[in-house]
This record gives C-alpha cells, structure tokens and sequence, in this order.
RNA sequence: AGUCUCGUAGCUCAGGUGGUUAGAGCGUUACACUGAUAAUGUAAAGGUCCCCAGUUCGAGUCUGGGCGGGACUACCA
C-alpha cells in the first residue's frame, strides 16, 4: 500500500487501495522493533491480573488453520482485557512426549516398538525423540507470529526439560503422600504376539477392527440345588442350567460369574438338548426364546422328538426377573482352577446385560474383558487368569483330554509349521482318546472346547459368529483383552469435589461442561498413568524386587540423597550411566532406570519401568511451568486458577480434565475459571479436512493472500466457536470486501477531507466537540450502545456477537448512515463548528471502533489507530473506556430508525415508478395516529426530506379523513386474557370498520359480543394500524406507511435538471482528472431547456461544480456530450488557471 | 452402543422467557446512484423452519418418538 501524501507526514495518511497482508508486514515489523507485546504486559500493574494458561501444543506436526481458529480465541480475549487494564502474561509451551512423536521416530528408522532397546539402544531412539519433537517449532513460531497470536514464546515451558519432570515428579509425589496413587490392574487389549498392551490410540488405527468369524458357544451351566434356586427345580427335574453365551470360548475355563439383568424377564424352560438328547431345564432370558425355538417346538409332544430333528419341542414352565436369579449359584463349568481372591460362580446383577444379543446370561471372565473385570470388583468376584502373556493357556488347564495345556488360545499366533506340527499331536490325541478317529483339520482351543463341552453335555448350541474384532495393527494378530498391572490416581475418591468444583467453572458453551464433561465426571474411572513405551516422564517409583517396599520420588535433591545412601549400601558405584553433559540426573529412560536404590530394609529398589500419561505433563502446567512446588511458590499462587483458557472441543477429556483433576486432587481448587472449547474447523464442504482428500487449508497461504486480520474476523464472525465451522475461502474474501473495505473507505473519507481542512482533534479526550447536530449525537449514542455490548460480549466470552455488533455498527451506522448523510458537511464550505462537530464525531467513532475490534483483528485496528493518532502510538497500549450511558440516547436511535425505514419506503416507491433520487418531488405523505408519532417523525424529518429529494412531508391524521386504519390483535397482550377466545376475537376485529376503529378510540375501550357474551377489550390489546391512503401511491412495511405525490411541475423539473447537470460535469471533472478544489469554466451549446434551467439555478450549480463561470454559446468545438435527462447537451469544461 | 451436539432460503448464519406475514449477509436477476467510486443503494425471485405425534386459542420456539450430520467415549457376552 503506497501513501500518496508520504510528502506530508503530518496530515493523515491516505493510500490508493486497501491491502491488507501489506497493513500486517508493516505492523508486525513496527510491533517487533518497539516490543509492543511486552510494553503491553508491563504497562498493566502486576496487582490487576488476568491469568491465562497455555495449552502446549506439539511441534512434531505442523500447525494447521484449526490451530489458527484456537489461537485467536485465545489472543482476542487477552487482548480484550489488556484493553480493559489487565496485565495478562501469557507463557507459551511445548507438548514433547507421547506416542506420536515415538510412532514418528519409529516411522523414519523403519522399525518397531520391539525394535527399541534391540536394534537401537533406547538413549539413541530417546534423542532421536527429542530432536524429532522440535522439528516443526520455527514452523510453529512463524505462525504464530504472521497471525500476530501474542505469546510470549521466548520463555515457553518444555515438558521434556529435566526442571519440569521434576515438578511432576513432586506432583507425583503429593498425589502419593495423599494416598491417590496406587498401584493395581486393569484389563487393557494386548498383543500376545508383540508382547505390548496397545492404547487406545493404537487400536484405533484405520484398519485395526476386522470382521472375523470365530466360534460361538451357548454354554450350559449346571445350578446349585439350594433355598435360593430351589424354585427353578420344578417337576422333580434334577437338572437345570443357565444358558450363557460367548464368541470367546477359551475365556471359558477362567469364568468365575455370571451376570443377568435386573429388571429382564428370564424364562425356565424344558426342553431337549440336541446334542445329548436329554430332556434338559435351561433359564435363558423369554425375549431371546425365539432365537433358540421354533413356534412349533411350544406345542409338539416331547416323546415325537427323534435325534436329529430340526424342530424341538420346549415348554416355558415359568418366569421371573433377574432379581430373584441373584446369588444362585452354579457349578464350574470346566473345573482347572479355583480363584483365589473372592468369591466365584454365582449370578450377579449388571447394567450392561442387554437382550439384544446371546441369552441374555453373561459369561464372566473378570480378567479377559472390561465389564467383567468390573462386574467382578463390583461385586467382589474372583478372577482366573488361566492365559498367559504369550497368549496361551497356563499349565493348570491340565485337561486329561484334549491338549489345552500350553496351547495359544488364538490360532492366528501359531506358525504355520507349528500350526502343522500341533495339528498332528491333536489327531493322536484324540484318535488315542477314542474321540474323534481320523482328525480332518487342525482345531483351534475354540473348538477344543465346544467339543469338549459337548461330549459333557454343557453346550447347548455352537455356531460361526462373525463379528468385529479388534487386531494389532503390527503384528495383523487379534488382540486380546489382558489384566496388566498399572499405576492409578484414585480420581473416584475425589469424584464429588471433581463434579462439584466443575459445577463453578464458566464453560462455553454451558453444555460441553454440564453435558460431555459433566457426564464424564459422574462416569469416572480411574486414571491410568502408566504407559510402557520409551519417551515421556518417567514414572518415579521404585520397588523391591519382592514389591513389598516401595518409594516415590518427589526432587532431584531427593533422589539424590537416595543415591548417595545407595551407593554407601553398595549397590551403586555412582558411576553409572545416569547423568547427561552438565552432570545432571537425566529424567529420562534409560538413565533413570540405572539407578538403583536401597530400602529400608536393605534391599535393592528398582524403578517401575513405566513412563506416565502424558496427558499429566500438560495438565501439570499449572505447576511444572513455574517448577512448582519446587521453587517460584510466590509465582505460582499469583497464577493460579487460570482466569481464561481455551482449546478445541477435542481436548475436553484431554488437557481439559487433567488440569481439573490434578488441581482438585492437589489444592481441591479449579484450575480454570472460564474455558472456550472451540468445534471443529471442515472444509467448504463439511469434510473433515484430510492430506488425503486434498481439502486441508494451508494457513499461511490464507495469511499471506488475506492477511491475517481478515483470516481471525472470518473465524470468529462466522458462528460461534465452539459449532463446527465450514471454512470457505469465499466467505472470507467477503469479510475483507464488506467490514474491512467498508471501514477503510470510512477512514479514507475522513482523511480526505480532515487532510484538506488540516482538521486535527483539540485533545486526546475522547469527546466531540463544536456544534453537535443530531446525527452526531445520535451516532454517538450508538457508539456507546455499541461499546456497552461489545464489552459485555467479550466479557462474557461471546466474541461472535461482539463481532457482528461491531460489523453492524461500521456497516449501517456509521458508513450507509452517518457518513451517506453528512458528506456535505464534510466537504461544503470552510471550517465551521458545525464541520468541527461532525470532524470530531467521526473521528471518535473511528477511535473506538479501532480499539473494538483490534483483539479479533489486532492489525488493521493498530493500522487504522496509528493513521489517526500518529505513528507512535498502539491500540494495543490504549485503554478502552466504559460506555457512558448519559450519551445513550435510545429514543433518539428509535426515531432515527424510523427514519431509515421511511427513506427506505420512498426509496422504493421511487424505484417502482423509476424516478431517480436527482428529481426532486413536492411531497411525501405519511399517516400518523397520534402526536407522539407525527413528532418523532418531525424530529427526524430533515434527514428524510434531503435523502429522498422531497421537498416537504405532509402528516395526515384522523382528521384528514383520508387514512384507512386497520385493527388487529395484539396476541401477547390479549391472549393472557383471553384464551381459547382469541380465534372469535380475530375475526371479530378483522370486520371492524372505520366507524368501529373510531368509536374504540373514542371510548377507549370496545366490548365485543361473543356467542352473546360480551368482552371489553381495552387498547392495549390491540394494535391499530394505518394500512393505506386510498387514491395515493403508498408502500407500508412493518407498521409504517408512506406516501409519494409524484406530480411533476416545471419548476421541480428545472431543479432535477439542475441536479442532473451537475452531477454530469462532476463527472467530467472526473474524467478530466481535475483537483477536487479546481475552479472551472463552463460552457455550453445554446439549448431552450436549459437555458431556462441555468436561469433558476445558476448560482446552485455554479456552487456544485465550483465554476468561476457558466456560459451559453452559440458555437463549441471540443466539446462533451452529456444527457440531461431528455436533453443532450453539448458542454465543454475548462480548468480556470 | 452410550453421551453430547447440530438440522431455518442455493451458501453462511440470526431468530431471550411460545404470539400469527420467519429474518440478515453472500450468491442470482433487474434497476439505480455517482465529489467515499475497483465503493454504494434499491428491489425481485428464493422456505413443507428434517419428519411424526402431543401440549396450547396459538409451536421454528415446549414435550415425546423417529431420521440425518458431527464430536467424544466405548467395543461388550
């Protein structure tokens, strides 16, 4: 953007066009060279704090538009209350560990978890990590910079850095002093064939879950006679089983429950098992009957049955609901081994037990599945582990049959040749065992064991099953699900004070904290820390090999000391490889795990070789970036809770909860008081933007080709942030077409005219001054309207409707408004107090409308203060007042609205009948009903009168006669009274006459005859309209009506042409490329009309088109052509020297 | 599967506590304006307010049930 009037430093300045990437290079190079982001912290007293929190972002992937989305919200508002005096130091920060940055590393080296501490020593993939994690971090901090996301990134706070591991180590160590640390065992998918539980990242991996057919089983399981089943043992029946059923049958052998539904109906039925041809009694649930029987089979006779029929005949001899099922007991299915740790085998209740599926009996296998494992703990069940961590059964399956023993309960983890190898021992086996003669095909445990079951007379029916099944997405091996020991923080003990904490945080939107983090919270398991890969905060416990002494670590000074006693207990030389270049202990695998500790008691102590959730090292920022509780005691206290955070939605079981758990469980505080969780950024499309579809938004090019202001003012005017957003490039161009032009043609109007008048405002106060006329004061009173809610907006973290407000302003206001309707004032004449006044007020409105907008657009704002205050001076560094309500005029702003309405009605009846705006019309008419209207109209009548080219309005009333009224229900007022009578009173109201209206207003009050009942219906309750005056062109649009003479007489003919001529020569000058300020002469070829026209108007048009002279010849050469509405004139135009 | 959320014009979005003719901007079409001019204005066309039922004198708005999109959590016999 080039200034024209670089020469003269001292007006304002103007420019050719408006651009805004050029406005961002100027500034950010301005704001760089004078340190504007930090005069803007250190200007704010320390004491008045506005505390914000950085969610650490990870630089081992580059930043994408979506980042740009979150970091605005986070800019605007601390912008915002820099504005409003706060000092908000804003510290930015590094996510560094976790699985992607491994999975990263692994990807370039081209090799597998397994592969680490094998192929590569774990030190030498750990620094690959810690390089690769700061690949993309000049990436990052260009972004940050061209957005102009003001953070302070010279002193960010790195979660790898050997300072912040020891402040969750303390952490750590707290949550352990507190008892909210244990150790214990949950049930996580493994990979038996790569010897790892998985996460859950991993297992989502595309791909992972696969339909599979495997082998399905309703197995049978033998009641306990005893008081509590005693009522399912009817007819003498010896025999009576629940049927449950499992698409896992080696999950068999280690079931120790079964769970039924409370409230579902079961039925007891008889019947024949197929496979045995015993008549048998099975409890299975009556809604899943159909399933296993055939309607026929209710009413065949049982002595018709032959083996092998298709149809069997049952009877249901009675029903009860899971309840009364609770506590029965029943015998082991397949008896290898006995839990230990609780009781076994008996029914218990379960939410989960759906009949959608199976028998509506679950199987319960508490160390093979998720719900079971919480069934059991729920109900203090015990467990059998009978798998072990290769995949196969232990030695305590020790079947006198079939070969189980020793055998992976997947065949997918056998070789090939094993898989051979194994198929003969099973042929021997059971051709030996006399079961099976000549073995076809190799039988997976799966099918061991449904044969095994049959051959006992337990299995009631077998069958394929295809279902999803999750894999391991290296090995392609399925998963199984697999006790595995882990750290927890017991966040259940402190679930009340977590939900009734939650409960004074301010989110946005309400229903991400009360519904999807709310429920979380009432859902709430424990957290599971521990993590077994290689990079990330290393758990800071260690054991004695035995388990029974344990420490945690709370410092480096700590763990020091403990060294020091280690190696005076010899069990360290010292010199151990656990130190880095500056002679530190490094926090990291594997020189952690060097060190060895003594107990109390004289033993060696070993480090658990878990790493932690990284999840605790961003919700530990709190702390960690200060290194609290180690040092800066004072910092942190001045710093937390955070008054503002904000992150995507994504993030609400994320960083969201873990700085919510481990504030509560810390300080039983919040760590936030107020979080923006912003939606999703999709393309234009509503796709979720991928590499792969090629819809991904590059920011920068965005930033480069819009500039940055527009790219934020789009994102957030758009729609609220926290709805997903549709991106489209179009809808941005539009941004900078419609606000940012408007607002820039503004200011340039402004200049133009300040410029030539060399106007400059008398103080920094921000206070019009001179002759204040109507629309002055009336544009102020909006202005202040505005600064009340754009301030409540932004405090109440709603910065789409400050957006929008502010647009509205700039838009209809104050450009198509008070600028379309002052611009004589600005350019007529020399300074007045009058031009003083409309200088002032213009410029204050700009001023203000700079410092509103400048924390969404922080550019164009500091562009457009600067070009108005001097180029010295930062928006950013200014205060932003409080809205003074004495200047808040609201009748004033309803009677200029009903001007813009009015205008708009003649507007358009002007349009209908094609009379342009040049041609002036005697009069508009407008119907009023009452003083108060015909004086509202009054007041603003000026503005109407000189918009639409009228020369007068004319208001006619009653009295006139001519206005026909129209009188209907006002529903709010007149339905609380009157109810289900409204419909008579419509239709009662719609055949008023005039006469009727009149009488109404008269008496003030109307009674109504309905169905012979009378109703008095007072005014209030009704809404009388003027509708048309008959004979006249009228328009009528939401309770106003205008009307237009459009009669034309000479003299208003003369004036149009007046009108019109000038504007032609304006164009002349134009394309002659004359000085605004140029005097010319003018003239003209000898024409009757408009020679009568110069005649009535010579001195208005001399005035207009600044001619020293108009002249009507009777020869000219070199002459213009210009239409003066049906004349064409023959004009020559000459610049006076 | 559960939890949350969204569904209004071709597109992007407004529509406190229910009030009868549902709005804006963009886009389209037509026209106008012209000392802010690569700006601006006016108007027209464009809607089963996702569907169904209910509450009510009256439902885009409240209730219930569906359908569809999205996010998160889970993957279960």
């Amino acid at each position: 953007m080039v200034r024209k009037n670089a020469q003269q430093p001292d007006l304002y300045p103007e420019y050719d066009q408006l651009h805004l990437p050029t406005i961002d290079r100027e500034i950010l190079a301005w704001w760089d060279a004078n340190g504007i982001f930090e005069k803007s912290v250190s200007s704010r007293p320390e004491s008045k704090r506005f505390v914000f929190y950085e969610g650490p972002p990870s630089a081992n992937g580059m930043p994408g538009i979506h980042h740009v989305m979150s970091r605005t919200i986070k800019d605007l508002f601390c912008r915002f209350k820099t504005l409003q005096g706060y000092r908000v130091e804003r510290k930015a920060g590094w996510d560094t560990h976790g699985l992607p940055v491994e999975l990263g590393v692994e990807k370039q080296l081209g090799i597998r978890k397994s592969d680490i501490g094998v192929k590569i020593p774990v030190a030498e993939f750990n620094r690959l990590c810690r390089e690769d994690v700061m690949r993309y971090t000049h990436v990052w901090n260009e972004l940050t910079r061209l957005m102009g996301y003001w953070v302070d990134m010279d002193n960010p706070y790195v979660t790898y850095e050997n300072a912040y591991i020891e402040s969750l180590w303390a952490l750590i160590r707290m949550l352990y002093d507190k008892g909210l640390l244990y150790e214990g065992y949950t049930i996580q998918p493994y990979s038996p064939a790569a010897g790892t539980g998985l996460s859950s990242h991993e297992l989502n991996q595309p791909g992972c879950y696969r339909n599979v057919k495997d082998v399905s089983a309703v197995a049978m399981f033998r009641i306990k006679r005893d008081e509590r089943s005693q009522f399912l043992f009817v007819d003498n029946a010896d025999a009576v089983y629940f049927l449950a059923w499992t698409t896992t049958p080696w999950t068999l052998p280690s079931n120790t429950a079964l769970a039924v539904g409370k409230d579902i109906t079961y039925s007891l039925v008889k019947t024949y098992n197929v496979y045995t041809h015993q008549i048998v009694y099975v409890v299975l649930a009556q809604e899943l009957m159909q399933r296993y029987f055939t309607d026929e089979g209710a009413t065949m006779p049982f002595d018709e049955y032959k083996k092998g029929d298709k149809k069997v005949p049952y009877r249901e001899v009675l029903t009860c609901k899971g309840a009364a099922l609770e506590g029965i007991r029943y015998d082991q299915l397949l008896p290898y081994a006995q839990p230990k740790d609780g009781d076994a085998f008996k029914v218990v209740t379960g939410d989960f037990v759906t009949t959608t599926d199976g028998t509506g009996i679950v199987h319960i296998a508490p160390s093979f599945g998720a719900d079971d494992f919480k069934t059991a703990k729920q109900h203090g069940l015990g467990s059998l582990t009978l798998v072990d961590k290769q995949g196969k059964f232990t030695e305590e399956v020790n079947d006198p049959v079939f070969p189980l023993q020793g055998r992976y309960v997947k065949d997918a983890y056998y070789t090939e040749a094993e898989k051979q190898a194994e198929f003969e021992t099973q042929k021997r086996i059971l051709k030996e065992k006399n079961i099976i003669a000549d073995l076809r095909s190799f039988m997976s445990v799966d099918d061991l064991i449904v044969l095994k079951l049959k051959l006992e007379g337990k299995l009631f029916l077998t069958e394929k099953y295809e279902h999803n099944y999750p894999h391991c997405w290296r090995t392609d091996k399925p998963v199984i699900y697999y006790p595995l020991n882990s750290w927890f923080v017991r966040t259940t003990a402190i679930k009340d004070r977590l939900i009734a904490l939650n409960k004074t945080i301010r989110w946005k939107p309400p229903h991400t904290g009360e519904g999807r983090f709310g429920q979380w919270l009432e859902n709430l398991v424990d957290w599971n820390l521990s993590r077994s890969r290689f990079w990330g905060t290393p758990l800071p416990i260690w054991k004695t090999e035995d388990g029974s002494e344990v420490k945690c670590i709370g410092s480096l000074k700590e763990l020091e000391d403990e060294i020091h006693k280690a190696i005076r207990a010899g069990l360290m030389t010292g010199s151990e490889n656990y130190r880095n270049e500056k002679g530190e202990i490094e926090l990291h695998k594997p020189y952690v795990d060097a060190i060895v500790l003594v107990s109390a008691k004289g033993q060696k102590m070993y480090r658990v070789p878990d790493l932690i959730d990284v999840w605790f090292d961003s919700g530990a920022m709190p702390y960690a970036q200060w290194h609290y509780p180690i040092t800066n005691e004072d910092v942190f206290r001045q710093n937390f809770p955070a008054d503002f955070i904000a992150e995507g939605v994504d993030q609400t079981r994320g960083w969201f909860f873990t700085l919510h758990v481990l504030a509560v469980a810390l300080f039983d505080s919040i760590a936030f008081k107020n979080v923006v969780s912003n939606g999703l950024l999709l393309d234009k499309n509503g796709n979720k933007m991928s590499k792969r579809l090629g819809n991904v938004i590059d920011p920068f090019d965005t930033i480069r080709n819009h500039g940055a202001d527009a790219t934020r003012w789009y994102l957030i005017r758009n729609s609220d942030p926290w709805e997903n957003m549709k991106f489209d490039i179009n809808g941005l161009q539009e941004v900078v077409r419609s606000f940012f032009g408007t607002l820039y043609n503004t200011y340039s109007f402004f200049a133009l005219y300040a410029n030539i008048d060399h106007w400059k405002p008398a103080s920094d106060k921000l206070t019009a001054k001179g002759q204040l006329q109507e629309l002055d004061l009336w544009i102020i009173s909006r202005l202040h309207t505005l600064l009340q809610e754009v301030t409540e907006y932004y405090d109440q973290y709603e910065p789409t409707r400050a957006a929008r407000a502010i647009e509205k302003f700039v838009d209809e206001d104050l450009s198509n408004w008070y600028v379309r309707l002052n611009r004589r004032r600005f350019w007529k004449g020399e300074m007045s107090e009058d031009k003083e006044a409309a200088y002032s007020t213009l410029y204050e409105c700009l001023i203000t409308v700079a410092q509103l907008i400048s924390p969404i657009a922080p550019f164009f704002a500091e562009w457009l203060y600067k070009n108005l205050k001097g180029p010295g001076i930062s928006v950013h560094l200014s205060y932003l007042r409080v809205a003074d309500t004495k200047l808040i005029n609201k009748e004033l702003e309803e009677r200029m609205e009903l001007a813009q309405r009015a205008c708009s009605l003649i507007l358009s009846l002007r349009k209908k009948e094609k009379i342009k705006v040049r041609q002036p019309l005697s009069r508009a008419l407008i119907p009023v009903l009452n003083e108060r209207q015909k004086n509202l109209y009054r007041s603003v009548e000026a503005y109407i009168i000189s918009e639409v080219n009228v020369k007068k309005i004319e208001y006619v009333d009653d009295t006139s006669g001519i206005i026909r009224k129209k009188v209907k229900p006002n529903f709010k007022e007149l339905g609380k009274r009157a109810g289900p009578k409204m419909k008579a009173i419509q239709q009662a109201l719609a055949n008023f006459t005039d006469a009727d209206i009149r009488r109404f207003e008269q008496q003030g009050s109307y009674t109504l005859q309905l169905n012979g009942e009378p109703f008095e219906l007072q005014p209030h309750e009704v809404e009388i309209l003027t509708e048309d005056i008959p004979g006249w062109l009228v328009a009528t649009e939401g309770g106003i009506t205008v009307a237009l003479d459009i009669t034309l007489n000479d003299e208003l003919r003369h004036e149009g042409n007046a009108r019109e001529f000038v504007n032609k020569v304006q164009n002349l000058r134009k394309d002659k490329d004359f000085q605004v300020l140029d005097r010319i002469k003018v003239s003209v070829l000898k024409n009757e009309t408009f020679a009568r026209t110069l005649a009535a108007h010579q001195q208005y048009i001399a005035n207009e088109i600044l001619a020293r002279e108009i002249v009507l010849v009777d020869q000219l050469s070199d002459y213009d052509e210009v239409e003066m509405n049906d004349e064409i004139l023959k004009v020559k135009v000459e610049r006076c020297s």
